[in-house]
DNA sequence: AACGTTTTCGCAAACCTTTGCAGGAAAATC
DNA sequence: GATTTTCCTGCAAAGGTTTGCGAAAACGTT
């Protein structure tokens, strides 16, 4: 009924408390026979062990903290996937939060993290956090801190990213091999460094294929199915419509899809589409969607990776691992 | 540099701990004056209370242990960020892990999860347990713990559900009003209960609807992706080919429905198509996809409630809440 | 000045574990 | 029989917080 713990073996054995911790750590200086009574009593009354009082003791939980923007974001669920296999080969659990996309929830959760005493926090970015102190607080601090995906430049600390300007420029020249001439980008929220750097890309590679930079071709987007919908509606509708359009996200393209197939619009020959983050469903749809495969899973795993190594060594070098991210051709580029 | 705790403050202003815990809760008991030189002393240091100090005090975390079978299956994640809302709103944090359908893991991670003192647990059972002592062993220990999606009879416990009887069965009716007469069913995991009972609503849909029961037309297929491409194909390729199926998942059901177009079928008219889960892109497809449409980020929240009115109220009645779950008809059956 | 009341604060226990050190008892050695 | 050695076990501190209770100080009243 009530909580075992070493205090309630020691009374019933009629020893002391530290014998009994000692008994079950198995620690040579205990005789076998009083090992034995223990460990059964211990397995009888289902002891376990309270890992509050050690944390306390070692000052730390044997936790790690981790905050995205939506758990429910394909990209991040992976993402955690891969955290939560590392993780619970070290021993560690998870203390998973969503920021949901808004900068003063960020901070609250900072703060809860740190009121935990979580030895390390793993975080991306929420898309209108436009300030980082809350950040340096963790690091002033010492925690162990990794940022995975959504970056932030002015935060020096070690990451976890793909190179979004490579990876956008790729996607480009992709569509220029096809012969497209009009080619737009459907960014993501504006404060986004990802989507900037992606943008970037696109524009970079423009001008490397000696096309025309137009404007009108470049759109920002927040996450509301409504704004994508409209934004896509006006592109399409505008006097010269785009030939083929780049997007920050699989959940723009699939969307654009859709709708180009509803107009008419032959897909790839009248409107090419490259998405990102490389969704299971994109191949399923009529036509496949092309889009750029990020490895989400591995994004996890060595974020979680980097926590423990900082964790263990005493004096750490802060490190960035770039991973490979890779297009994937599909009809909707490749007809 | 080192940790910051009431000590510290104590000792800097030369009042006691006890003096400094209280200013900080605002007791009544101490001087504005006090309060005030503590408070500011507190922010300047940047002061965070030590959670796992008063933690191991109340003999419990704030924190509720989630274990579902795998954080990226669409639904669990759309769960999980149910769950973290309510958490966040009781100033409660999630630990989340996932079994990988491995009864061994489920296992080890209730012990671990008991070990952390988690205020309660919210489990979906991996899809080879078939033993229950380990929920058992939760519930010995007066740990509010709720089911929810995957059930399990054996166990008594509050519960979040939806009729997985009566959605199987309808969607049967709604393929039999379109004329269908060989609909077929793709189980999922056999130890599954919820895959037992939409097996078992389809089978008496077709008996209340007079249709023959032909046990080639029941399959069980695993998760991995070519077990189902291969069920698929059998089932595509057998003399008597179905005219409808019904799936245990929309993965399921997508993939099928591709498979389909691929060989020329027409949907729905000579295949109708029914899946379950209703994940957001099924209305991309080409036809989109009829689906059930389940309220993944109401269980969330509703599991989550129960776990908190357990915790909150000395005497408890296990609760079982059945929500509703809603055919989602589209291409893929109504032409 | 004596007493009562109120205000303000500190002591100490409790939560559970780990671990350095000391100490007791038995066994071994001289 | 005395001394050393070996083996086993217990004491106590530490980690940070909350809280009942007691006590000191300040104030008010007669």
């Amino acid at each position: 009924m009530e909580e075992i713990s070493l205090k309630t073996i020691a009374n019933r054995l009629g020893i002391s408390i530290s014998t009994v911790s000692r008994a079950l750590k198995n620690h040579p200086d205990i005789r076998e026979e009083t090992k034995k009574a223990v460990v059964q009593l211990a397995e009888e009354l289902e002891y376990e062990p309270n890992h509050l009082a050690f944390q306390l003791l070692k000052r730390k939980s044997n936790a790690i903290g981790v905050i995205v923007p939506k758990i429910s974001y394909p990209l991040y669920a992976d993402a955690i996937s891969g955290m939560e296999a590392v993780a619970e080969a070290e021993g560690y659990q998870l203390l998973i939060c969503q920021s949901n996309e808004d900068y003063q929830k960020e901070i609250k959760q900072i703060n809860s993290l740190i009121a935990s005493r979580v030895s390390g926090i793993i975080l991306s970015v929420s898309a209108h956090t436009t300030q980082y102190d809350h950040l340096l607080r963790i690091q002033s601090r010492n925690i162990p801190f990794v940022l995975f995906n959504r970056d932030c430049e002015q935060i020096t600390c070690s990451k976890v990213l793909i190179d979004n300007h490579k990876a956008a420029f790729e996607a480009v020249r992709h569509l220029v091999s096809l012969g497209k001439q009009r080619i737009a980008f459907l960014g993501g929220p504006p404060h986004l460094q990802i989507s900037q750097r992606r943008e970037q890309g696109y524009r970079d590679a423009l001008t490397w294929a000696g096309l025309v930079l137009n404007e009108e071709l470049i759109q920002q987007v927040e996450f509301s199915k409504e704004v994508i919908m409209e934004t896509i509606s006006t592109l399409l509708n505008s006097p010269l419509p785009p030939d083929a359009i780049l997007t920050y996200s699989d959940q723009i393209a699939q969307r654009a899809l859709v709708m180009a197939r509803q107009r008419g619009l032959r897909i790839p020959q009248d409107l090419a589409l490259i998405g990102f983050n490389d969704e299971p469903v994109d191949e399923l749809l009529e036509p496949s969607l092309s889009s750029i495969r990020q490895p989400a899973y591995e994004m996890g795993t060595e974020a979680a990776r980097l926590i423990f190594k900082e964790l263990n060594s005493a004096k750490f070098a802060y490190e960035k691992i770039i991973l490979e991210s890779r297009l994937m051709p599909r009809g909707s580029t490749m007809g």
